[in-house]
DNA sequence: TTCTGCTGTAAACCTCTGTTAAATAGAGGT
DNA sequence: ACCTCTATTTAACAGAGGTTTACAGCAGAA
């Protein structure tokens, strides 16, 4: 269930506006001015705030701008008509989208789910982060790292490696090394994952003393031993 | 679904700007010159029309003017190189925008979208900003900055890292880059891809230090670090 | 043990990428 | 038309990365 923020300081479409998000599943908390919005988007943690410009006490780009001095929190914000200017500074401080007023609420709900969408990852999304024993390794970023140093692997290596991370503690087979590390099937006489995982090998000997991390089993492929 | 009416005469470029407009969620329909354009455009309602300026038959100011008289569907001119007089003439007849050719499939479809955010503000979500750690882009203003710093990029080099930014922590194959950001299908020994990287790394190293955040996967395209 | 097929690794070889510079193509101005 | 400025592509070469080769060592079977 998403948190949202919503500050406005129009009591009927908030209203409306948090019924609806209510009935689409969300958690919507409410602030009617800018100095409350602001207070509460900085004490607690939100998915999205909504917010909008025109308010009393603290307006829409002051609050903004005292949110994004501390979080990064996914901010759209609601310009009524004509605020063009507005809208360019909401986006030099960094709004993530903007919704002209008047609007149903369904053409917001429609933008919040849009930019949920981008912020935080479906389920079946990848982890982030994968760690077996001193190896962390990290897909979106390419870097794997052995006990806090960072190896230099090359892309091939890096595939490798990373398939083996994600099967480990079983067997993969250089067939499945072939196809889903090189991208290509294994022919009959490849021994180019053989010289891969000697290279991967020897730059993880570098910080592993002695035990062989990556097992060889013989005429089935190769191994990540987990602690 | 939006509805795209696609007017031009220029083959090739309706071929390749109707797949990527399908693939962008658009449900287009083409017409190849004025006359019938217009005749579409009034026979049926569409969400968006796409109109190429020269043109056999009809032009696309005239097959404009024949639209206005009786409707007042968004229009977005494609105006071949410097047709100075015709932009205004088109805008002042009524045109909602107007794209200068020759331009890049996704160059296109980012003002449609820009368009069909005024005029419909519900569905077509796409976020006005989009940020990948330090980098934060601004595909409608074609504008990047690093940490603050606004990156000077040429119009390809933006289109490239617009790419890679939507496709963040994944690889992205230089037979896509060049699909959508030189908008043509990468040939045989085309070099270009690499160069532009080059490039655009070189304007980000001004600013970050040391780490690399454009990868190259080796054989695989090129991938933007996520942190 | 001895034979056979598999694996480890260094080195040769070849392909791909990074980068700079030169050539080409456009756009704007005179 | 011609020149100029800028963006993009092509060309060229150095260097990094990947594959193949070659040979030594190993594992398992007879």
């Amino acid at each position: 269930m998403n948190k949202v923020l919503l500050i406005d300081d129009d009591v009927e479409l908030v209203g409306m506006l948090k019924e609806y998000l209510e009935q689409e599943g969300f958690d919507p908390t409410v602030a009617y001015d800018g100095e409350s919005g602001a207070a509460h988007a900085l004490s607690d943690t939100y998915d999205l705030i909504l917010l909008d410009v025109m308010m009393p006490k603290m307006n829409g780009i002051d609050a903004l701008r005292a949110i994004r001095a501390e979080k990064n929190t996914p901010v759209l914000m609601l310009t009524a008509k004509g605020e063009d200017a507005d809208r360019i500074v909401g986006l030099e401080l960094g709004a993530d989208d903007y919704v002209p007023k008047p609007c149903t609420p369904r053409e917001i709900v429609a933008r919040v789910r849009a930019i949920l969408r981008r912020t935080q990852p479906a389920d079946n999304a990848q982890p982030v982060q994968i760690t077996v024993g001193a190896l962390t390794l990290w897909p979106e970023q390419r870097r794997v790292e052995w006990s806090g140093n960072v190896l230099e692997l090359t892309s091939t290596e890096f595939n490798l490696l990373e398939v083996l991370v994600r099967h480990a503690g079983r067997v993969v087979s250089k067939s499945d090394l072939s196809l889903q590390g090189l991208g290509r099937p294994l022919a009959r006489f490849d021994r180019s994952i053989d010289v891969h995982l000697s290279s991967i090998r020897q730059k993880i000997d570098a910080y592993a003393n002695g035990r062989h991390y990556i097992q060889t089993v013989y005429r089935m492929g190769y191994q990540l031993v987990r602690e």
